[in-house]
RNA sequence: GGUCACGUAGCUCAACUGGAUAGAGCACCUGGCUACGAACCAGGAGGUUUGGGGUUCGACUCCCUACGUGACCA
């Protein structure tokens, strides 16, 4: 369709040539889809013509249109409304642009003309306690993120930075140390990553205990935090962890090696997956060459005391220390390094961080001083900065324990999926097995249709109620049409129609042509997902493409159909949706059943 | 205090990057299963796009300002 598109702004460069004598690139002209309440598939808006023509928008309009009904065969009429000139594709055109959709594979990547080396860096956890639903976001919104960008052309690297040192570690140590009792996930049966979450809870309290014990003596609020003894064992303990001592770092491997077992399955179950690991006791200590670098250079300063700064006030920021007094480095040091080494690794011409925007500020300044030490990769940088999630009593709180957990919430809702499957009654035939399996890729589709609807970078509301709602604009709705049309196929099959587009059909019905121009805008719709990083594009297309299957199907018969060539091709048609659903619910991460 | 986001129907979200009468879903009301899957479809009601200015033939979109919400920087 981008063809037929970009023909039709060249025929009606050709036209103003013609009928008006004035040069207008083709490029210069806005097209665009008609408004459903007008008759037409596209529209020339020609206000922006009448400075150059001398005319009025009717009266260029009109011409126009004339002269491409004359000209162009694939333009079988117009109308004008004000300045918009609606054109009226020939159904033959659209037979056509049926016929060339098939002979492609949907589910092949396009070349959209994007990045071609990619680096998706998301989900980045601390191996302090378990996946929450804002994570889930973030584990969606990178996994579907690389893989529209590997559906556009690029190859993409999906990296995980896991935060697996500093401070938060050693509190779930200390805290395990002291009440753990040499507890572990199988004496437990606990999930790894939950029992070492438990024991940061447990350092939480205690430490709040002293603090309040420590400022109804009479000591300051701020040194009550610095001085209480959990928090001066937490800090002693990561100091030996750097130092190497043999104990601190057996339990901490210990430990860690428990919570990476339990976000393996939960990543294994959210349907996510990475390239390459990266953990951050390996890469801390990165960057500071790059410190070393930038005072060379003069981009840095040192200040009296000796720490390290970098001067950021001309791109709108503020002064940035990169390393402190004595030596030691900061968060961004080690971004400096990481950005380097996936640099190395990967050479990208695009590094995508999926970070929430409390950091937008963060990652706006990694990217000035990587601008200033001149890197070659400063501007393939990107934030793909998301909002946080909301729940109807307002933020998640870890203290007044209103964290939904990830788990958990993937339980309820392949329950939810069980009962509403169960009652709709649809599904007999299934095995035990068979059915778990739908059950958990009808809750996974939900929960992240839910996720994924919404553009990324706003703020969202999680209502649980609304979020178990199979109904409307939902995963299930989408994945149901699917399955409606998987249905359909096995019967045409049995009943030996064939899918085909015959050279004899001339005339569409005007849902089936509705349908053909869904259709032709699928790789328009994953491009423009990968230039805005947004999986909610293509949530958008693939329900518009469902809503529209949904209303062809109520409005024509398709097996039952007495004319031949008309019944195939609404099996072809059919066939076409389900194929195309497949492939973009795949780039959600979401899969498509064959019944349900 | 400073910087940056966001504010659209009762609620949750869209709006092709400046184009037509701002669209969907949920909830509410009405109609459609002896038609291939009703997790569906059709229709109704619901809007001063937070308020106020400005730019433009044209503004939800760009600029200024006030208010509200949130985040970050000390």
């Amino acid at each position: 369709m981008q063809q037929l598109e970009q023909d039709l702004k060249a025929a009606l460069s050709t036209a103003i040539q013609q009928a008006f004598g004035a040069a207008v690139a083709a490029e210069q002209l806005t097209i665009q889809p008609t408004r459903k309440d007008f008759a037409g598939s596209f529209t020339l808006v020609t206000f922006p013509l009448t400075k150059p023509l001398g005319k009025g928008p009717e009266q260029i309009g009109q011409a126009l249109g004339e002269w491409l009904t004359a000209h162009e065969p694939r333009v079988k009429g117009f109308n004008v409304v004000k300045g918009f000139l609606n054109l009226e594709i020939a159904d033959a055109e659209w037979l056509q642009q049926l016929r060339t959709l098939r002979e492609q594979d949907v589910s092949q990547p396009q070349n959209a003309g994007g990045p071609q080396r990619v680096v998706v860096e998301y989900s980045s956890p601390n191996t302090n306690k378990p996946l929450h639903l804002g994570h889930l976001r973030n584990n969606f919104l990178g996994y579907s993120v690389a893989e529209i960008l590997k559906a556009a052309g690029a190859t993409v690297t999906k990296a995980n930075l896991v935060n697996d040192r500093g401070i938060h570690i050693c509190k779930s140590m200390l805290a395990y140390q002291q009440y753990g009792q040499g507890e572990t996930p199988q004496s437990s049966g606990i999930k790894g990553d939950h029992l070492i979450g438990k024991y940061y809870v447990l350092f939480e309290k205690h430490y709040r205990e002293q603090i309040k014990q420590l400022e109804a003596e009479g000591v300051a609020a701020d040194v009550a935090k610095r001085e209480a003894p959990l928090m001066r064992h937490a800090q002693e303990m990561l100091q030996q962890w750097e130092a190497g001592d043999a104990e601190v770092v057996g339990l901490w491997r210990q430990m860690n090696g428990w919570v990476y077992e339990g976000f393996d399955e939960t990543y294994r179950t959210i349907g996510v997956d990475f390239d390459q690991f990266y953990y951050e006791s390996e890469t801390y200590l990165l960057g500071k060459k790059h410190v070393e670098e930038g005072l060379q250079k003069g981009v840095f300063f040192r200040k009296e005391n000796g720490s390290v700064w970098v001067d950021l006030k001309e791109e709108g920021l503020d002064e940035k220390l990169l390393l402190r007094a004595d030596g030691t480095s900061v968060y961004i040091t080690q971004d400096l390094g990481t950005a380097e080494l996936k640099y190395e690794q990967f050479g990208y011409d695009s590094s995508i961080y999926v970070i929430a925007d409390e950091q937008n500020y963060h990652m706006q300044v990694l990217k000035a001083v990587l601008h200033k030490l001149d890197k070659p990769y400063a501007d393939a940088i990107h934030h793909l900065s998301y909002g946080m999630v909301d729940l109807p009593s307002g933020k998640m709180k870890s203290r007044e324990g209103t964290v939904v957990d990830a788990d958990e919430l993937v339980r309820e809702m392949m329950d939810t999926a069980r009962q509403t499957t169960q009652e709709l009654g649809k599904i007999e035939g299934l095995s035990e097995q068979e059915a778990e399996q739908l059950y958990h890729t009808l809750a996974l589709g939900a929960l992240k249709y839910f996720l994924l609807k919404v553009d990324p970078k706003k703020r969202m509301l999680f209502d649980p109620q609304e979020s178990i709602n199979f109904h409307g604009h939902t995963g299930p709705f989408i994945q149901y049409t699917h399955a409606r049309i998987a249905q359909l196929r096995r019967k045409a099959a049995e009943m030996g129609i064939a899918a085909d587009v015959s050279n004899t059909l001339t005339e569409l019905h005007e849902t089936e042509q509705e349908l053909v121009q869904a259709l032709a805008g699928y790789r328009a719709a994953v491009a423009d997902a990968a230039r805005a990083y947004s999986p909610a594009v293509v949530a958008q297309y693939v329900y518009d493409l469902a809503k529209t299957y949904n209303r062809f199907y109520s409005e024509v018969q398709v097996l039952a159909e007495p004319d031949e060539a008309k019944r195939s091709l609404r099996v072809a048609l059919s066939a076409q949706v389900a194929d195309t659903l497949r492939a973009g619910l795949k780039l959600l991460g979401i899969a498509a059943p064959e019944r349900m």
